[in-house]
DNA sequence: ATCATATAGTGCGATATCGTACTATATGGA
DNA sequence: TCCATATAGTACGATATCGCACTATATGAT
């Protein structure tokens, strides 16, 4: 392992404990005992729109799919989100935001707000504007290397 | 959540993915079954010396204790660690690495050593180290503020 | 139309993670 | 010394994650 490759790997460490320190704390502000998964399907049903299949979430998030299954089915059991059958195909199925789906999301959002702006004026917004590129390059080339 | 707020949130979420992709790279690789967290700890051990007890490897990861108590114990039955007795502390005990151990920690590293060295052909190791001291303060804001 | 193959979702079992409660030991003050 | 409190580790139960195998449906070739 020569200098290169030792720099990359400390990266990814970084970005792991980062990710678990981060984790950790939003974990600890989520409202009723929301997991981060449950979260961040909410979060992606609001921003990216909702009527996706369970497959294609899945996918969203580099998850198995029997993971997704039940990440869903406890959404579902909250009533946060509700399935139906696909138009077209006979095999599939859609999910869509209910109300209180999308009104718990707005909660769990407004939950971190203390946080990030702490750390925004603590570490300066910048801080974080100036690494969203660089990130989203690592991460859209992760994105298309799943098999490397 | 106002504009500064919303570039750190996509900001955690970019962390969030790079390390499910990352995660998932690694787990594919890893020799005989070994999972991310259990190469984690070896390398902890490696990397910073052995002799801790596994509370303190357990901070060091910001992981409940009972979660590094299971792991530990994963480790210790394949024969990659061996706990002994604190010495001054009744309590406490000691994680040792055994030559097994740190055979498959050298293992684990150069089976990664593909792709790591594809990401700094395809992507340039500049953008990996440039990144790395704004990360590290991040990282080193999130240990001293895990109550936020 | 038939059939081989691919795809979407789920059931099930194994393991990882984590919170709560417990035991054993340590520590500091009366 | 005695005792209240703190700390290290573990047992146990709940949930999350994931791999494998299975069912149902779709697709494409003949």
């Amino acid at each position: 392992m020569n200098t290169e490759d030792k720099a990359l790997f400390q990266f990814f460490n970084e970005i792991g404990i980062i990710n678990q320190l981060s984790s950790a704390l939003f974990q600890a502000r989520l409202p009723d005992g929301l997991h981060v998964s449950h979260f961040a399907v909410l979060n992606h049903l609001v921003r990216l729109g909702d009527g996706k299949t369970p497959l294609a979430i899945a996918n969203a998030f580099q998850v198995p799919k029997t993971t997704m299954t039940h990440t869903l089915a406890v959404l579902e059991k909250r009533h946060f989100i509700r399935m139906a059958p696909h138009e077209t195909d006979g095999r599939s199925k859609v999910v869509f935001l209910t109300d209180a789906g999308r009104q718990m999301q707005r909660d769990a959002i407004s939950s971190m707000d203390g946080p990030l702006r702490q750390m925004a004026d603590d570490l300066g917004a910048e801080l974080f504007t100036e690494l969203l590129p660089a990130l989203e390059r690592v991460r859209t080339y992760l994105d298309t290397h799943r098999d490397m």
